[in-house]
RNA sequence: GGGCCUGUAGCUCAUUCGGUUAGAGCACUCGGUUGAUAACCGAGAGGUGAGUGGUUCGAUUCCACUCAGGCCCA
């Protein structure tokens, strides 16, 4: 008989290499298969709701790493929150609308080859529809749960509807008001355009330095400079910095205003040679002074703005409210008329006779002709500067005040309810409550308009009579009405009439509102189209990126407070975005954007999912390739871990009871415990890189170094039915049931492998582990605190022993100790039977011998042990040779032997798989 | 220019109220093992805690400024 085959290695088919492109693949048909998400809403249908929501991503093309990002961090939470018992339904939405769609499908397709806005908006609502089966492929092949076959669609003629019923509700409630506004105009389109269709190339403008006569000094002028002529007719007022010193400079004719740190610059640029400086005032103290409009009949007044800098011109700044949005909203502040005497094909109107029909670039040359004339012009030069041009047709820009529907954020106290609401919200992390309330606080009334065609019409109407516009909830309701049996289209087919009749003029006929809502509006009413809908309002928890407190958090929150008086949900999870290596962001001309479905392919998705669970996602994220293999090798260990586990457990039948387990055991018990309650605890506070390290640190440090290792002998050669071999088996167990349960939210594909190798069903369907109270033993977890610090100081001196040649293997030593510290050694001789095999050594003496090295706690000496090795356990013991039977063996061993308590033959057996 | 955030070993994270020599794992180098084997064990090396200044007996920790980066706004 080989003695070799008696020993009992651990036997599994659970692979060592992972090939999780494939497996992945496998298991996603598995649970496709079995229907798993609704067996998991089966399962759990009388459990507390948790009821989390999903932000929708942008339907455009496929989903960017951060998306993915946030994908696997809100999966983690659903998983987590799914195992800790609760009912989670969790429905998927795409925010479908939008500038972006519309821009890239005119990009592609050519703005002349729609003859009709519906034309257009048919295909914007293809390549939404594509974009969004895209990023389902994407998103669950990231193994993500989710009720992927009724997700929330913003384009929906159901959503849409909903998105209407909130806008009336604002109507009804007296939040909605029609404003003018500046926005980037087209003159040659003759369209407003968004933030991304500006096109920044250099331009060359007029640039002017003009004097305006304050009324209330004799000869005395504030100097302001402008590089758009064009805008001066809309002036209405000189914005200056409250902060700022301003000189009074005295020159031969006049006295000028000028800012204190940019009088050098400007003197010099003026020719102005002998001055003076009369005195220097403080901004403030120039407010409200009134000046002459330097060409037309009228005042203007100077006010102050933080804006105001002191990089270029004189910190005087020309204010047409009209023409600028700085401007603009410096307007709102100090209630100032809004002028923009421009039409829309970028001509002057009545309002300036002198110049009416003319185009305002081509007037800049009679206004600076007019300043040259009256003597209001100090100086005037040609200035290259970078300028907004149209993407489309390359024609130069303008800001153009048109009408536009406005949240009003004062009405009903909207801002100061918001900002108390956000108090009564759980902020992860907590900083995000400043951001938010920052937000809000500052924020300008919410312009709800956009002059687009793909997005969700306003309903509103305009007398063809008089031009009055026309809002009511009736006209809404309408509206609401007819969207939800044919979606929005309808309302800009030309044959769809309402009914109405102008309050002002009594007439019945109407032009329809061509404008569509901004679509933040969309996707933050899902609080109200989906959570309410179909959910329980207020959701539990909203999770997205950094971005969305300016955005959906905020937005949500508004709509919210003012259809529903209270916040749409109770707490939010914040994370940062996702960067490059460098930490730079990702873009397209960096080059250095990362595609999620390539490292997908190239790793896996569980180490992919496994990298980003150790990241602290409350700061930014670094993206790296390096970090992604430090994750693959951190992946391979636990692997391994669960290999060891399951290798050592194929014969395993059943569980011994406490009491009769193996001091050792026992102590694995009460720090697999420990792992599961800090655990645990770090989901619960959604800290999945805690759970990262700590599951890591285990499977490493407690597992593979301690346990594993002095665990060897005992399973592999004790007999197979022994009580040692059961007590390890029975602890191997726990700890494999508690461990794959432990990691599932983060590795769902792995931890649902190892389940079929283990037990029966998805792991998915299975709840978190809970901690046994008999497992938690202090007493015994000190002890061993201080056997650890004595096995590292063993180590060291087997190492050193190693390294002189005095052994090679560890079971070749003999290991002497002895110490000075009497409770110290009453331990040692206490727990004398189990050293050897927590040393991995053949022999433990307790004892004081020539020779010994000293360490912090021991004195240590290791010898060449000088027994005979054990043939089938390795081990060195007096007994060997001296059994006649079993020569070879060591008295364990010929036991094992004699009573046949090994594995006999090897069973074929194939473990069945999940 | 403003609000918010980040900066500790090559990588991912620790370091409780400020207090001994700033710790782990991975990666790296060397050694052991060949019964977890494209695995396992041990040892070693690796840090001006972004920089400067301040408070303090003492600062990675508290404060100010600077630098680098991010988001939002201007």
């Amino acid at each position: 008989m080989l003695y070799k085959d008696t020993v009992i290695l651990p036997r599994t088919a659970f692979p060592m290499r992972a090939n999780l492109v494939q497996k992945e693949a496998d298991i996603l048909k598995n649970w496709a298969d079995a229907d798993l998400y609704n067996l998991i809403q089966k399962n759990r249908a009388n459990a507390p709701e948790y009821i989390f929501h999903d932000g929708p991503p942008y339907a455009n093309e496929h989903a960017h790493l951060g998306t993915a990002f946030n994908r696997v961090l809100k999966d983690m939470v659903i998983r987590y929150k799914i195992m800790a018992g609760y009912k989670v339904h969790f429905i998927p939405g795409w925010d479908c609308h939008g500038m972006p769609i519309e821009h890239a499908v005119i990009k592609k397709k050519g703005a002349k080859s729609f003859s009709s806005k519906n034309q257009l908006r048919q295909e914007c609502k293809k390549y939404a529809e594509e974009s969004v089966d895209i990023q389902r492929q994407e998103f669950k092949r990231l193994g993500t749960f989710a009720d992927w076959d009724h997700p929330y669609i913003t384009m929906s003629k159901e959503y849409e509807a909903k998105v209407l019923e909130v806008f009336k509700i604002m109507v009804s409630k007296g939040y909605i008001y029609r404003a003018k506004r500046p926005v980037h105009w087209c003159m040659k389109c003759r369209t407003a355009l968004a933030e991304a269709e500006l096109d920044y190339k250099d331009f060359t403008s007029p640039s002017v330095y003009v004097k305006f006569k304050i009324l209330s000094m004799p000869e005395t002028y504030i100097l302001i400079w402008t590089t758009t002529p064009w805008t001066l007719p809309a002036n209405v007022a000189c914005a200056i910095n409250s902060g700022f010193k301003y000189a009074f400079v005295k020159t031969e004719k006049e006295t000028l205003i000028i800012a204190d740190s940019l009088l050098p610059t400007v003197v010099e640029k003026l020719k102005i040679k002998d001055y003076k400086i009369e005195k220097t005032v403080l901004g403030k103290e120039l407010g409200n002074i009134e000046y002459k409009h330097p060409f037309l009949d009228r005042t203007g007044k100077i006010i102050l703005s933080s804006f105001v800098t002191s990089e270029s011109g004189t910190g005087c700044v020309h204010i047409a409210p009209g023409h600028g949005y700085e401007d603009y909203l410096a307007s709102i502040t100090y209630n100032l008329p809004i002028l923009s005497p421009v039409d829309e094909k970028g001509c002057f109107t009545e309002e300036v006779p002198e110049l009416q029909g003319k185009n305002i670039f081509d007037a800049d040359k009679d206004i600076i002709e007019i300043l040259t004339n009256n003597g209001t012009l100090m100086y005037k030069e040609d200035f290259q500067h970078s300028y907004p041009h149209c993407w489309r047709c390359k024609t130069p820009l303008i800001f153009r005040a048109t009408p536009q529907w406005f949240l009003n954020m004062e009405h009903n106290n909207l801002r100061t309810r918001c900002v108390e609401e956000i108090e009564k919200v759980k902020w992860m992390p907590e900083w995000s409550k400043k951001r938010i309330t920052n937000n809000i606080m500052q924020r300008p009334d919410w312009c709800l308009s956009r002059q687009r065609s793909w997005g969700i019409p306003i309903p509103a109407l305009y007398c063809k009579a008089c031009g009055e516009a026309i809002l009511t909830t009736e006209i809404i309701e309408k509206a609401i009405q007819l969207v939800k049996v044919n979606g929005t289209d309808i309302w800009f087919d030309e044959n769809t009439k309402i009914d109405a009749v102008c309050p002002k003029c009594g007439n019945k006929e109407f032009k329809k509102e061509e404008d569509i809502f901004d679509v933040w509006i969309d996707s933050s009413s899902s609080y109200y189209a989906v959570v309410k809908e179909k959910l329980k309002f207020p959701a539990n928890l909203y999770c997205e990126a950094v971005d969305q407190h300016r955005c959906w958090f905020q937005h949500s929150l508004i709509l919210s407070m003012v259809t529903e008086e209270q916040s749409c949900f109770k707490s939010v999870l914040t994370h940062g975005l996702i960067l490059d290596k460098e930490g730079k962001k990702m873009s397209k001309s960096q080059g250095n954007v990362v595609q999620p479905m390539e490292v997908i392919k190239k790793y896996g998705a569980d180490i992919v999912r496994l990298y980003l669970s150790g990241l602290d996602y409350t700061c930014d994220i670094m993206f790296s390739t390096d970090g992604l293999e430090t994750a693959t090798t951190a992946y391979r260990k636990i692997r391994n871990t669960f290999k060891f586990l399951l290798g050592n457990l194929y014969d395993y039948k059943k569980a011994l009871s406490y009491e009769k387990l193996w001091e050792v055991d026992k102590l694995m018990l009460h720090k697999l415990a420990v792992l599961i309650e800090n655990v645990t605890k770090a989901y619960e506070e959604f800290e999945f890189y805690k759970v990262y390290h700590l599951i890591h640190n285990y499977c490493v440090m407690e597992l593979s170094q301690f346990y594993f290792d002095t665990l060897k002998d005992r399973l592999y050669t004790h007999g197979k039915s022994s009580i040692s071999r059961q007590s390890a088996q029975t602890v191997l167990s726990e700890t494999l049931s508690a461990l794959a349960r432990l990691v599932a939210p983060i590795l769902p594909f792995t931890s649902e492998e190892v389940w079929g190798y283990f037990n029966s069903g998805s792991i998915h369907l299975e709840k978190l582990p809970v901690v046994q109270e008999e497992w938690k033993n202090e007493k015994l977890a000190n002890e061993y605190a201080v056997i650890s610090e004595i096995r590292d100081e063993v180590l060291l001196a087997l190492e050193q022993a190693r390294a002189n040649k005095t052994i090679g293997s560890g079971l070749e030593a003999t290991v002497i100790i002895d110490s000075k510290d009497e409770k110290l050694l009453s331990l040692l001789r206490d727990k004398i039977a189990l050293l050897p095999s927590i040393f991995i050594v053949s022999e433990v003496i307790v004892d004081r011998v020539e020779n010994m090295v000293t360490f912090k706690k021991l004195d240590i000496k290791v010898n060449l042990c000088e027994y005979s090795k054990c043939e089938r356990c390795w081990i060195r013991e007096k007994e060997v040779g001296k059994n006649n039977e079993h020569p070879t063996l060591c008295v364990k061993c010929s036991k094992v032997i004699k009573e046949g308590d090994y594995e006999k033959e090897i069973e074929k057996k194939e473990p069945v798989e999940g």
